[in-house]
DNA sequence: TGTACATCAGTGAACGCGCGTTCACTGATGTAC
DNA sequence: TGTACATCAGTGAACGCGCGTTCACTGATGTAC
C-alpha cells in the first residue's frame, strides 16, 4: 500500500462526499444520493462517512441546501445580464428572466432541481411571514428584489405586490414540475418554450398596474 | 379451512386489490404501493398479484389512473356548484372553483394526489397538440372546458385564450406542489388559503379582457 | 529532540430489513362429451 | 347426470438484491512533557 496513492487518511473527505453526492444527485436525484455509491466514488469504505455526517439525511440535506443554491445563482445571472433600458421594462424583463432562469435550471439539471425541493421536515421550510430575514432561501429572497424593484419604478401598485411572490413562484414551479416530471414532460421544446412565454405573459399582466 | 372463511378462489381479487393499493396511495403515497404490503391487506398470498397485474408498475398505473380521475371528480363537483349569475361572472367563478378544487385535492389527498402525477414513462402523458381527442386526461379536459366558455361569454379574448391552460395549470400545480412537498408545506391554513386566493387574482386579471 | 498517549479518521465484517420476482406446486372451476 | 380433463387462480419457498447502520478494530496524527 503506497502512502501517495492511498493514504489511510483522506484528509479532506467531508467536501468530497459532498462533491460526489452533489454529481449524484445531478445524475440520478435525491433517491440516487445513496450512502454506499458515495463512499464507493470517494473510494472509501462504505462507513467512512459517517465520521462527517450523522446520517445519510445529514448528507442529503448538504446536498439540497448546494441545489438550492446553483438555483439561486442560475437566477441571479440571469437577471444581472438584462441590458438597461427605462426602469419599467427592465424591472419587467428581469422578472421574466428570473422566471425563465428557474425553469431552464429545472430542465437543464432536473436532478439538482429536485433534489433542491426535499429537504428534511422543517429544513428550508418558509413561513411567508415576509417581516424578517427569512433564513438562507435564496431563490425566494431573489424573486422578492425582483418584485420590489417593480414596485419602486411604479410598474406595480403596492397592493398587487401582497402575495405576487408566491403566485409567480407558483407559476414558474408548477410549469417546471409538469415539464421536468409531469405530463408535459414529453412536449417538445419548442412547444413548451413557447408555453413557458405565455405563462410569463400571463403573470405580467396579473401584476401590471 | 372453512370455504365460508377463506375459500380457495377469491373470485374477486382484481378489484379488492387496486382498492387496497389506492388505499395504500392514499396514506403512503406512490412509493407505498409495496406489492407485498397490499397481498398482505388483502389477505392474499404475496405473489397472488401477478395473475392480475404483470408488475408491479401496472398496479401502480392503474392507481395513478383513479387518483387522477378522483381528482377531475373534486373538479367537476365544484365547477358544477357554482351558482348561476351573469355569463362573465360565472365563468371566472367557475375558472377560480377549478384552481380551488384541484388544490384543495392535493391538501386533502397528498398522497393520492402525488401518485396521479406518478405515471410510467409515456402514459398519461400529453403533447399539447389541442386538435384531437387527447385521451383520458380528464382534468386537463376539464380545465379547457372552463376556459373555452370564457371566451364564448367574452371574458377572454380568443388571443389569450391560447396557452391559458398551461398557465393556470402551471399556477395551481405550482402552488400544490410548494404547499405539499416543498418549502411552504408549512404555512399556516389562513395565510395558505390567502396566498392561493392571491394567485388566483393575478391569473383572472392576466387573462380578463 | 524524543516519547507516551489521547484522539481522530479510517477499515472490514456483520446485522437486519424488505423488496420484486420466479418457480414448482395445488386446490377449485367449468366445459365437452 | 356423471365424469375426464384443461384451465384458472391461488400457495409457499426461495433467490438475489442493495440498502442504512453498528461494532470492534487499526493506522495515523498531534500534543504535553
Amino acid at each position: 500500500v503506497s502512502s501517495k496513492t492511498q493514504p489511510y487518511h483522506h484528509g479532506n473527505l467531508r467536501p468530497v462526499l459532498v462533491d460526489t453526492a452533489v454529481e449524484l444527485a445531478r445524475s440520478t436525484g435525491p433517491d440516487g444520493v445513496v450512502l454506499r455509491e458515495v463512499a464507493r466514488r470517494a473510494g472509501v469504505s462504505h462507513n467512512a462517512a459517517y465520521r462527517h455526517f450523522s446520517d445519510r439525511a445529514a448528507l442529503l440535506a448538504e446536498v439540497s441546501d448546494r441545489a438550492y443554491a446553483d438555483l439561486e445563482r442560475a437566477m441571479v445571472e440571469r437577471i444581472a445580464a438584462v441590458p438597461a433600458t427605462d426602469e419599467r421594462t427592465r424591472a419587467f424583463a428581469r422578472l421574466r428572466e428570473t422566471g425563465r432562469a428557474y425553469v431552464e435550471f429545472a430542465i437543464r439539471e432536473p436532478g439538482l432541481f429536485t433534489t433542491a425541493f426535499t429537504k428534511p421536515d422543517g429544513a428550508g421550510v418558509h413561513t411567508l411571514d415576509h417581516s424578517g430575514s427569512d433564513g438562507p432561501n435564496g431563490p425566494y429572497l431573489v424573486l422578492n428584489q425582483v418584485l420590489d424593484d417593480l414596485v419602486t419604478c411604479g410598474a406595480v401598485t403596492p397592493e398587487r405586490r401582497v402575495g405576487a411572490d408566491v403566485a409567480c413562484w407558483s407559476a414558474v414551479h408548477g410549469f417546471s414540475d409538469l415539464v421536468v416530471h409531469g405530463p408535459l414532460r414529453e412536449v417538445p421544446p419548442d412547444l413548451r418554450d413557447a408555453a413557458l412565454e405565455v405563462v410569463l405573459d400571463v403573470i405580467q399582466r396579473g401584476l401590471a398596474d
